[in-house]
DNA sequence: CCAAAAGTGTTGGTTTTACACCCATGG
DNA sequence: CCATGGGTGTAAAACCAACACTTTTGG
């Protein structure tokens, strides 16, 4: 049976603290007008992750992030027009670099992830999906750097895993586990934004380090 | 663009002790006469998880057991004859069903895990996603469970777990972790089957238990 | 009585948690 | 000098790793 293949991306990034999520809001039939995941065909000539990269090119303007595959979703009805299965993805993007997103043509817009609006198709479960992997790769892995510029301090840091995690941390126990896994390194400024003691800013140290 | 869907589907089991594959021969080309990882194409009107259901109860018989969805494989070169992709999932079979599976009408048989034959198409990758998943979840999840009739000693569940971990555990450490997950419930028999003490048979109790 | 696998505790080291005060700066 | 967030250590509890002998049975 022949059938279209899609991929949509979970697009994260942190703001003001929060998890957000891009959605674009659909300009066609169906579920025109509701909010979505943004996502596209899979062109003849490309893989699937390259066709991931590409939407989420196009979609944000931003290349050379975080993306992995996260599940295919197929159920026969899922669309109502035609059987589309769709392989999803999840990306993270800098904070930094997140604001020049959802500026495009179409309506596109940062919501909580946690409290998404009603979404279109079943991207409410690809929603939810992404949202349990990324929180379930933060303790294992360093998917929470990826959401920092190059340089940022331990309290931004902090602030990323409790805005995945959704709970407070306590300070030094975290600033203990995460100087001990070797993965960043202290740089030889400080980040100096108000009537306070300066932070120190540290950097992502390359992998095998 | 359209393109076929199939799903391919990773059946592990544990047979004298090792994890082993089950594979089957190809009857025709292309990679004719090579092994391969069973699958086939998702029909108009299921699921992929149906469909993935149906392929395992073709190849193996069995049903009722536990299949979950590793990943997609996508590139555009992967079938030499058209864009498939493939949705890959993987199975554990407990050994005491494992052993009808393999004689149907298409030669299929058990390979070792570890060190299986050169396979067709990209089927060598999705074997190794699928041996890393089951390792990773072994740890965190009761997958190892999964393996076994449903009553069994603890000297061979832990020889479950040591065959996916590839290396011995000890006897009063694993014992000990295993039973305070509370997850197993003592069975009123016993199995004897030599000239030795006989070992306490154990259930898998339900999981909120 | 012998061979075979089942069963059982303790100790030392490591990791995790809980918790409160001083520091450096800008205004 | 004060308000603000940055930065630091210690003690108790939980967890993990290493390790050897006794028990029950069939033949």
């Amino acid at each position: 049976m022949d059938v279209r293949v899609t991929v949509d991306i979970v697009i994260f990034t942190i703001l003001k603290g929060r998890l957000k999520v891009l959605l674009i809001r659909r300009g066609i039939p169906p579920f025109k007008g509701e909010w979505a995941i943004p996502g596209g065909f899979v062109l003849e000539s490309e893989s699937l992750d390259q066709a991931a990269r590409r939407e989420l090119a196009e979609e944000t303007g931003v290349t050379d992030v975080f993306l992995e595959q996260l599940y295919t979703f197929g159920d026969p009805d899922r669309d109502p027009r035609a059987r589309v299965i769709t392989v999803s993805y999840y990306a993270l993007i800098t904070s930094d670099r997140a604001l020049n997103a959802g500026t495009d043509a179409a309506e596109a817009r940062w919501f909580s992830a946690d409290r998404p609006p009603r979404l279109a198709f079943d991207h409410s479960s690809i929603l939810r999906t992404a949202r349990r992997r990324l929180e379930g790769k933060l303790e294992y892995t360093d998917v929470g750097f990826q959401l920092l510029p190059p340089a940022f301090t331990l309290t931004e840091l902090q602030g990323v895993y409790e805005a995945i995690l959704g709970r407070e941390l306590d300070k030094r126990n975290f600033r203990r586990k995460i100087l001990q896994t070797g993965l960043l390194v202290e740089l030889s400024e400080k980040k100096r934004i108000g009537p306070q003691r300066p932070a120190q800013l540290y950097g992502f140290s390359p992998r095998s380090a």
